[in-house]
DNA sequence: TCACAGGGCGCC
DNA sequence: AGGGCGCCCTGTGA
């Protein structure tokens, strides 16, 4: 059952039920100060799939009123994955012309900025606003043309929607951050603050060091231009001032050097500004972007969330009386390419809490470190040193496995699309510019795919056919030939890795949503549980052996074949976001949950069964080849402690 | 004065 | 010369 949030002129927002059987029908229409309120009452007796347009623009007032929904169905995510899924191109959805529904995502208003009445999508003057009911069904009925797909990519919209609930309760309930500490290590590391403007003493004293070591005059290391001249002044073989090519130089400018970009780093991108502009009130608030990422991942929207260097994560400390418990996933893209490849003998290394230790055990390669490298360099693309070196070994022990990558591979290189897991899709290559279609692809001396505008542009066709001017000289056809092919083949390579890590990119993602979707669910039955102390029912209201398209926590795998109630849960959608165990940070297969000090031992197991939970959502119970998620958990009073 | 590209580096 | 990001700085061009 969809109940679809549907705005009206005058302050005003319709309710209407949508089912797979009969008309939709409006429940009723209310006042929007109002809507809370019915949202409460409708999610205790009726317990829908919210339905809205930008779940980042219409759940952000509800948690400000206290309000909690357990699922929802957003439609501008939606869309974008039906649209492009290889499994409902054909659909009426996927063929149609882009309208307002595919305009890009609209930033919420900052806290503080004057709450605006902009419409839901920018529209021309006359464009009727988008009718969120027509567009819901236009949505199941793409989902139908999926057929026996439907179910999987049933799931990824629940886990996307579900998705968008995490990521505005996160922000909304932010990380725990203490400015305090955070300016003790910015002292430690860099000097006392100073005015704008200047550089802290020990930078400062670094950049001397620097200058000093190179003994050529005035520097500013923070002009890679003029660095570069310096550095090649005092006689360094260099061609850049990046961190790799000074590593290989000995030199006594390099230590210090180094040393400078570190704190130079620290200070720009998380110093007393950062401090200023993104912590408040004791919570650093990321805007998380939820399918932000061709991939399927998380994007951020300033602060840099996703990239919080390990230096500063001591700042994050749990509230008096509270804990985080922080818990990562082992080794989640090899774990999650041997899942999708059904290849036993890669889960069977996987049986090792380190599966990398596994691989070594299984005697396919030597090392540790070559087992890592070597699956990182499959997953990636990777041809040089290590990952080059031992790809032929563990292609011998794990043929499914990195057939399935080296497959993608291929299928990039032909310009062809390739999938996740559940059917989130790759774009096309060069899709803003060559027309599709054109056969040329990765194909060497066909078709220029334009070297913006240089010596390519002139191989439209064959050189020397046609009325065109090729080049009178013989020798600079072929050589204008050969650079065309291999910048098309280089070009083809390319997109080759980057299909060949979409895929376990993708489902790793899958899997990260899906592991998020059933603790959100389990965290916020232990604060129920937690809070109604008479209440001596289980705590645990997951289904307990879910396949891939079983009703849980992502209701059903497709969404419209209605879902069963996990309980009678007279609290829901009332309990306050942060008045129990909750998540407040996500980073791609990491999580933080901040819990009260009493629960952190139920909380970590919750994580550990969410894991479980979420590789049978994806690929069903695990059998005798079935491979298991683990985990990394602590339970700690500082994020910088958890590993 | 502004927008943008590129170098560089933080995270996964 | 391995995939995906965001953000800082500088330098450039309008």
């Amino acid at each position: 059952m969809y109940v679809v949030v549907v705005p009206m002129p005058g302050g005003r927002t319709a309710l209407t039920t949508v089912s797979a059987d009969g008309p939709p029908r409006i429940l009723r229409t209310v006042d929007d100060d109002a809507l809370a309120a019915s949202v409460v009452e409708l999610e205790r007796t009726l317990h829908p799939r919210w339905t809205w347009a930008d779940t980042e623009h219409a759940y952000p007032p509800l948690l400000a009123a206290g309000v909690r929904v357990d699922r929802c169905h957003d439609l501008r995510l939606c869309r974008a994955i039906l649209r492009h899924s290889l499994w409902t191109a054909m659909s009426v959805l996927g063929r149609s012309a882009p309208d307002a529904w595919d305009a890009p995502r609209r930033p919420a208003p900052a806290p503080g900025a004057p709450a605006t009445a902009e419409p839901l999508f920018e529209l021309g003057r006359a464009a009727p606003p988008p009718d969120p009911v027509v567009e819901l069904r236009a949505q199941l009925m793409a989902l139908q043309t999926a057929g026996r797909h439907a179910a999987r990519l049933g799931t990824l919209l629940a886990a996307e929607s579900v998705g968008a609930l995490v990521a505005a309760e996160m922000h909304a309930a932010g990380l725990p951050w203490r400015a305090d500490v955070h300016d003790q290590i910015l002292a430690r590391e860099l000097g006392a603050r100073v005015p704008d403007g200047y550089r802290p003493a020990l930078m400062e004293a670094k950049a001397a060091e620097v200058r000093d070591a190179l003994g050529v005059g005035p520097v500013n290391p923070d002009s890679p231009v003029d660095l570069l001249a310096a550095l090649r002044r005092a006689g360094l073989p260099v061609t850049s001032t990046s961190k790799w090519e000074l590593q290989a130089v000995a030199h006594p400018v390099v230590a210090p050097l180094l040393e400078y970009k570190t704190m130079s780093r620290l200070f720009t991108a998380n110093g007393w500004t950062w401090l200023d502009t993104w912590v408040h009130d004791g919570r650093f608030r990321p805007v998380y972007v939820v399918g932000g990422v061709v991939t399927g991942r998380w994007a951020s929207d300033g602060g840099g969330a996703l990239q919080l260097p390990h230096v500063v994560r001591d700042a994050v400390r749990a509230d008096d009386g509270w804990r985080f418990v922080v818990a990562d996933a082992a080794q989640l893209e090899p774990r999650v390419l041997a899942a999708m490849s059904g290849d036993g003998a890669m889960a069977r290394a996987g049986r090792a809490t380190d599966m990398y230790e596994g691989i070594v055990a299984s005697g396919a390669v030597v090392d540790r470190q070559h087992a890592k490298y070597g699956m990182l360099g499959a997953m990636y693309g990777g041809t040089q040193g290590v990952s080059g070196q031992v790809l032929p070994q563990l292609r011998r022990a794990f043929p499914a496995a990195i057939g399935l990558v080296e497959r993608a591979a291929e299928a990039g290189e032909r310009g062809e699309q390739v999938m996740t897991w559940l059917g989130r899709t790759s774009p096309l290559p060069e899709s803003g510019g060559v027309s599709p279609g054109g056969g040329a692809w990765g194909r060497p001396g066909t078709g220029s795919q334009d070297d913006g505008g240089g010596a390519g542009a002139g191989l439209a066709g064959p050189p020397g056919e046609g009325g065109g001017e090729g080049p009178s000289d013989e020798r600079a056809v072929e050589r204008a030939e050969r650079s065309s092919a291999s910048a098309s083949q280089s070009r083809a390579r390319a997109w080759g890795r980057f299909t060949r890590n979409f895929i376990v990119q993708g489902t790793a993602a899958e899997w990260a949503l899906c592991w998020m979707a059933v603790l959100r669910q389990r965290l916020h039955a232990l604060a129920v549980a937690d809070t109604e102390s008479s209440d001596a029912g289980s705590s645990d209201a997951g289904p307990s052996d879910a396949g891939p398209s079983d009703a849980g926590p992502l209701g059903a795998g497709s969404p419209d074949t209605g879902s069963p109630d996990t309980g009678d849960d007279a609290s829901r959608g009332i309990l306050g976001a942060t008045a129990g165990p909750h998540l407040v940070f996500f980073l791609h297969d990491e999580v933080v949950i901040h819990t009260p000090a009493h629960l952190a031992d139920e909380v970590v197991r919750i994580v550990e069964e969410s894991a479980v939970e979420a590789g049978r959502i994806l690929f069903g119970p695990a059998g005798e080849n079935g491979v298991e998620f683990r985990l990394s958990v602590a339970a700690v009073t500082s994020y910088a402690d958890a590993k």
